[in-house]
DNA sequence: CGCGCATCTGACAACGTTGTCCAGGCTCTA
DNA sequence: TAGAGCCTGGACAACGTTGTCAGATGCGCG
């Protein structure tokens, strides 16, 4: 007798019973599938009575309708993808909210992961998310190849991307203003008299690394500075890296007198080593952090607004699906520099 | 011709043609469906020349698995679903990365949402995972009514409470141990001579709130300490509900001498207020906050460690999915007293 | 009282996949 | 060379839902 084994048979996990289905309900009232999934989906052209009858059968069996069923007659599914750096980021957990409140509006859940910066797994966790058949997937690049989406935008799959720029692809993207926001802050610390300048910032083929790397350049070159190699160190943010890369730009005989700090967790670590630092160092940090303004002095930055990426990619991801036929696109938003007193210590000797 | 219109034709978004299925690869590698299907999901019995053919035409038509359909026949999602209350908030971050981490080492994909606070919205969206078949669900509670969950964990969904308990059904539960972590904090203001102490937290009806006000009660009747009406509050944890009780606390014939606080949101506002206040306030705060050692004084905390309450949690609800039936248990993890400079002020009037 | 029409209901196919089972071709042995 | 057995490949049904379409029911009107 095959297939009469139910899936309680089948899968282990399976503690109880078996979901009812819309079959069960209509049995237990008496009446057609179809008046069930006419009454489940709020479809005209059910009486009253009927109605009341189904809805006491769903009750007493506590049916769900099983949206993956549906989903596949359908074709489509009112969820989104969402690829990300690192959920546990500061700057992600706003940009996620924001994404999940659109999707929301429209209907959707959002399934999300984390790439851990790890180009194969973006690409794995993004094909997956496909393979689920969401509508649509707001992308945070890891790597800089993203050609193995084209079949899936080919297919329909609406797509976006925010914070760095798609690889190898034409699609929407989302942007902050690194290379400006960076060039400001750089140029804020030349106005208050600094010439050595340090630059320390995630890997460089992180596009908003290599971005904030330019506006810096591009700073001094504008002030007419010559920029020396050991003011620059790009690579892992974590807390080691950074401390070294810091203490050297610290020491030696021309030890700069400021440093632009190219990300959130960059600043916090060197605001810890600045902190044990005997002469004032003057920084300016990318990226807002909370409690900026309560240290002493308080933490100048430039600073993106992660909920505004987030929405405005959400929002144009939505406008793909409703059908506007829109020319992939390239949104930049500005940056804010927010001036608190570490960014305008003047150079000390 | 019914049904002859294919998807294209029906959903509006779908902007170019159809996603090519197995049926689409095996006529064009010239096989059967189901040896597409084998090959797909590496199955025994195809020769290498076939699997090759048909590896080119899943190539060649940009093919990938409809998992919705796959996910019907099978009867698994391999997903779970993550209810929280606000993703932006910086101590859900490092919980719900927890989660997907254990996820992924299942090989599940994880959706999620924010109730916000709202038990409703909560109840809406742990229903909606439950249609899309998830096959597990870790809740972060709004509402105090868990029973519409009964019918989905008798039909087998893995079910986890987090951070507080399930109401009015028995369910797996992992706790901080909010009420020894409140005491202990408190002790600790009390024991730096300290005796009148505020406290200010989120609302009552949140389990974690309730415990904190049951430990700051618990440390203060040890210490013979009559508690004082107007020392206590609890409401929202917006900045002008905080600030206003704060302010009261702080004001009048018998201020408070020290603040315990309920939670991080709570704790950053209060930073706020003492840093304008011309005498010294202890402080003590629930929950552990980014910079709080750099700041003057560093603040002192009992700390909950999110990431273990997130990874607890997902391992048990995957165990339950594994089939090892276990009773429901409730699991209370330690919290750690922080001190950093805060909690140790005297008292001054 | 009968007919027509509107309203309500249900049978059936299809969505794309996987599990079952059988057919055909091959190899190997006697 | 014939038969047994193995291996590969494919036909078919089923998962639970929704769209189509036709049939049933009841009502009003002539």
């Amino acid at each position: 007798m095959p297939e009469t084994t139910r899936r309680a048979d089948r899968l282990p996990g399976n503690r109880y019973g078996n979901r009812p289905t819309m079959k069960d309900v209509a049995a237990r009232a008496g009446v057609g599938l179809k008046t069930v999934s006419r009454v489940v989906n709020g479809e005209p052209g059910v009486t009253p009575d009927t109605e009341r009858r189904v809805q006491e059968a769903i009750e007493a069996l506590g049916f769900r309708r099983n949206d993956s069923a549906r989903v596949l007659r359908k074709g489509r599914t009112a969820s989104i993808g969402l690829v990300l750096e690192d959920l546990a980021d500061p700057f992600y957990g706003p940009l996620s909210r924001a994404v999940e409140e659109v999707a929301r509006a429209h209907g959707a859940l959002l399934i999300n992961g984390s790439s851990a910066e790890d180009p194969e797994r973006e690409q794995e966790l993004a094909l997956a998310l496909c393979a689920r058949r969401v509508d649509g997937l707001v992308v945070i690049p890891a790597g800089d190849d993203h050609r193995y989406l084209e079949p899936e935008i080919r297919a329909g799959v609406a797509t976006v991307f925010v914070d760095r720029p798609a690889g190898r692809i034409d699609a929407d993207v989302v942007l902050s203003d690194n290379y400006g926001g960076a060039r400001d802050g750089v140029a804020h610390l030349i106005a208050h008299g600094h010439r050595r300048i340090g630059f320390i910032g995630d890997m460089p083929r992180i596009h908003t690394a290599a971005e904030r790397l330019r506006g810096y350049r591009a700073a001094m070159e504008d002030a007419g500075i010559a920029v020396e190699e050991r003011w620059m160190s790009l690579g892992a943010t974590n807390p080691e890296r950074v401390r070294r890369a810091t203490e050297e730009m610290l020491s030696g005989a021309d030890p700069v007198t400021a440093i632009f700090a190219g990300n959130n967790r960059v600043t916090v670590t060197v605001i810890r080593i600045l902190a044990e630092q005997s002469r004032p160092v003057a920084l300016v940090g990318f990226d807002d952090i909370e409690l900026a303004d309560l240290l002493q002095p308080g933490v100048t930055v430039v600073a993106q607004d992660a909920a505004a990426l987030g929405r405005t990619a959400a929002e144009r991801l939505f406008r793909q699906l409703d059908g506007t036929l829109l020319a992939p696109e390239r949104i930049e938003l500005p940056t804010r520099l927010i001036t608190r007193g570490s960014g305008e210590l003047p150079p000390a000797v």
